[in-house]
DNA sequence: TGCTTTCTTGAGTGATCGCTCAAGTATATA
DNA sequence: TATATACTTGAGCGATCACTCAAGAAAGCA
């Protein structure tokens, strides 16, 4: 049997993820388009969907790509810093991001608008928010096992409200009238106080 | 001169508008089509225009409504439990808030998915979310003046973290993973701390 | 009752939506 | 070089978008 390779695509794919990811990022999913994505990505119609299937496949690669770059920094970050450490610079380095397209969470925006409607993108976002405070516990236990923090408070629950604290400061940093750095600050300063 | 008054509209205005908000506040700016609206208003395309002008023009009272409604809320809690008590109770308030139809705040769902395209709706929507943050700042202020809160920090931080927190917790309460009234506590708690 | 005015109805507008597919082009093997 | 295979192109699909408007129904005043 003879194998015939005649033609490689002549886009990379792994960049093309990373693109659509910041365009959705930025605009959301019904406020992306498929003329937003062929522009952004030099792809007419019929390369797109043999590449990607479905507008919605592609806003799923880039959800996940999105949550592992997330959970990779994080624990780069903890690698360096120290479980406590690490908790602490998170919020400053969120809302500083030069190069992201936007401060709020894209796995927020996305449940934020697609929940409602029951569309299986928001389920998948919430499974990376689920994955994403897990992070965060088990940063908490590590702390605690550290003797960084004190051992008194449930770890799960210092979780739940931290990663809801980031939210809230990422959707604040959006904001022209509001100092993201003091919010970022202040929780930082929460952390020394456990 | 003579005054012709023949006929008036079958509908009630200002319920409309409530209705609307609803729908808006659930679904979202794009994830609400004329359709959706004329079925839930139960007005056919010729009224709706007549009535509000366009989907926009709509959605402005919509949200400006909801600004309405959260402050005057707010301040009737405030004359109930004074100013601690009402920043207190009012975390535990809107992730309750049984009749609702969502627990994420519309100025920030608004916010989040129009100002990227720098859209006018999310400008009003911003400019709600300051109102509001004037409003939680006055509250610090005078739980200082009451001696309920320590006066040594500044109200307006307070009140940015304030709302930052409550929209973080608003977000984390339509998660089906998340205890929320354990988040709305900790909030309420960290204002003794003050 | 008849007239004037406004409201209601719903078919239909052009534009855009996500998406398809037949035709053309480029490339690695024989 | 000839051929088989995959990729690229872009016109165009049906559906839906926000919105319009002409025609008919309804209500107050004479």
């Amino acid at each position: 049997m003879v194998t015939w390779m005649p033609r490689k695509p002549s886009y990379d794919r792994d960049a093309l993820i990373d693109r659509a990811r910041d365009v959705f990022w930025r605009q959301g999913w019904a406020g992306t388009s498929l003329k937003d994505l062929e522009r952004e990505l030099k792809l007419n119609p019929g390369s797109f969907y043999a590449a990607f299937g479905s507008k919605d496949a592609l806003y799923a690669l880039a959800l996940q790509r999105y949550a592992q770059e997330g959970v990779a920094r994080l624990t780069a970050l903890a690698e360096r810093l120290g479980a406590k450490g690490a908790l602490q610079e998170q919020p400053r380095l969120v809302i500083e991001a030069t190069g992201a397209p936007a401060k709020a969470c894209m796995l927020a925006k996305t449940y934020a608008e697609l929940q409602a409607k029951d569309h299986e993108l928001a389920g998948q976002a919430g499974v990376h928010m689920a994955e994403m405070k897990a992070c965060f516990a088990d940063l908490f236990r590590r702390a605690q096992e550290a003797g960084e923090i004190s051992p008194d408070h449930d770890p799960e629950r210092l979780a739940t409200r931290y990663q809801s604290d980031l939210l809230g400061l990422r959707l604040s940093a959006e904001r022209s009238d509001v100092d993201a750095q003091a919010v970022a600050a202040d929780i930082a300063a929460d952390i020394d106080r456990l």
